[in-house]
DNA sequence: CGTGGACTTGACCAAGGTCAAGAACTGTGG
DNA sequence: CCACAGTTCTTGACCTTGGTCAAGTCCACG
C-alpha cells in the first residue's frame, strides 16, 4: 500500500486522523485557504518506528516538525553521558521552531519515542512566508506563546512541586473537573510520562505508590481516582 | 528635577543608559523608523524602588514589560506559602511578552529586586501593531524565540547540572574565553544569583565553597577565577 | 512455555532544602 | 572614629527528596 524502509518513509499523503491533528496545530488552526497551501508546499510528512534519530543537538537546523502521531522525546546530555528530557511531545506538539529566529543549530537532541508520523517543515521557506503573509506571521507567534508559557510552567514545576504532586497535578489535568470518581488511561508508557514530570521511572513508581493512600489505583495504563476533589489537595 | 513618589514615577523621558538598553532589545533593535515610532506611542516609563509588586499572579494582562535598569523577580507561590522564582529579568529583558496571544492573565508574580526602571507596553496597541506592521511581528518573533530557548536551557540545566556545575557555568558565561586567570564582578545581590540557578541561598554558598577547591575564590560580589579552563572541567 | 521489555520495590546514597546560629558587611547617628 | 542596628551571607546540623543500582515481578508476544 505504502512504499516503507525499516527506518522512514516519507511521503506526502496524509491519512485522516494525522490531517486533522495538524489542522489543529496552532501553526496552521487560523490560516486562511492561500496561506494554508503555501504552509502545506513547505511540509512534507515523516514516519518513523520507535527510537530513530529526528536530529541531534549540534546539527544545522534546516527543519521544524510537528508530531501528528506518536511521540518525540526532546533530551540533552551531560558530560558523563547520562539523558535528561527537556520535553515530551504529543500530536500536535510542536518543535523546534524557536529556530525559525533564534539560531541555525538545534540545541538538543530529538529522538521518536514509538512509531511517529511527523510534518517536517522546511525552515528557511517558513522564514520566508512569515515574512510574506501576516496570519503565518501571526500562526508563528501563537505558536511560540503557547510553547513559552508551557516551558515556564515546567520551570515552575520542578522547582515548586515534589513528585507525587507533580503526578496529581498530571491526573487532574486529564480528569474530567467535577469531584467524583474517574478514571484516565495513560496514552503512552510510563517511562515518558517520568521523562515528561522530570523524573527517574523509579520515582514515578513511587510517586503513584505514595498516591495509593489517596485513592488513586494503577493498573497497567490505566489510573483511577477515587474521589477527584481529595487528590486535589495533595 | 523629576516628579517622584516614593512609590512610583511614570513619565515619557528616558535617560541615556536607560534608552540604549530599550534600543537594543530584541523587540526595538530591528525597527524601521515609522514602527519604532509606533511602538514608542505604545509605551511609557516607570520607576520603582525595591521590592515593589509589578503585577500579580491572576491579574488581567493589559502591558507587558522590558527591564531597563534593575532586576525584576518572576515567582510562583506553591500551596504552603513557598516561593520558587521562575526567572530573574536582568536589563534588556522583556516578560510577559508571551501573553501577546498566550492568554489573558499574568501566569505568576513580578516583583521588583532593586530600584528598578521599566519599558511598559500596552498589550492591546502592540497586538494591534504586530498586525499591521511586518517588522513588528518579526520582532515579536524573535524575542519570543530567543526567549523559548533560554528557558528551555533553563528546564535541561536544572535537570542536568548539579549546584556547583550551574554555579560555574554561570561563572564562565561571564569570563573573557581565554583559559588563563580572571575576575568577575556580580550584578546583584547573591540572593538573586540563586534564584537564577533555581538554588536556596544556602546551597549558593555551599556551592561557592565547593568551587573553591577549583580555584574559585569569592569576596562580596566579585569572584576571582585562578584558571578559567580549569573551571570549565567541572 | 519461554524470552524480553516494562514496571515495581528495596537498599543505599548524594544533593540540596530548612532551620538556627554566627560572621561579615552597610549604613546610621553619636 | 566608633558603636549599633539591620541586612546579607556563611556555616553547621539535620532531614527530605529523589537518583542509582540490583533484584524481582508482571505482562505481552512469539
Amino acid at each position: 500500500m505504502e512504499e516503507t524502509t525499516d527506518m522512514m518513509n516519507s511521503n506526502l499523503k496524509l491519512n485522516n486522523r494525522d490531517r486533522a491533528v495538524l489542522m489543529k496545530t496552532p501553526f496552521l488552526t487560523s490560516l486562511s485557504g492561500n496561506s494554508l497551501v503555501r504552509m502545506m508546499s513547505a511540509m512534507s510528512v515523516v514516519s518513523l518506528t520507535n527510537r530513530k534519530s529526528i536530529f541531534r543537538e549540534g546539527e544545522n537546523a534546516d527543519a521544524f516538525f510537528c508530531v501528528l502521531s506518536g511521540y518525540v522525546r526532546l533530551y540533552q546530555l551531560n558530560r558523563d553521558g547520562r539523558e535528561a528530557d527537556i520535553r515530551i511531545c504529543s500530536p500536535g506538539d510542536t518543535f523546534a521552531e524557536c529556530l525559525l529566529y533564534g539560531g541555525t543549530k538545534y540545541r538538543y537532541h530529538a529522538q521518536t519515542a514509538e512509531a511517529t508520523t511527523l510534518a517536517r517543515f522546511d525552515m528557511q521557506a517558513v522564514r520566508d512566508l512569515a515574512e510574506q503573509e501576516r496570519d503565518i506571521a501571526k500562526a508563528v507567534i501563537t505558536s511560540l506563546s503557547k510553547h513559552l508559557i508551557t516551558t515556564m510552567d515546567c520551570v515552575a514545576n520542578d522547582r515548586l512541586h515534589t513528585a507525587p504532586q507533580r503526578v496529581a497535578d498530571y491526573i487532574l489535568k486529564r480528569c474530567p473537573v467535577d469531584g467524583g470518581p474517574a478514571s484516565i488511561r495513560l496514552p503512552f508508557q510510563k517511562n515518558l510520562l517520568a521523562g515528561m514530570l522530570g523524573l527517574a521511572p523509579e520515582a514515578l513508581s513511587r510517586a503513584f505508590s505514595t498516591l495509593r493512600r489517596t485513592g488513586v489505583t494503577v493498573r497497567g495504563r490505566v489510573i483511577q481516582v477515587v474521589d477527584v476533589q481529595a487528590l486535589r489537595e495533595i
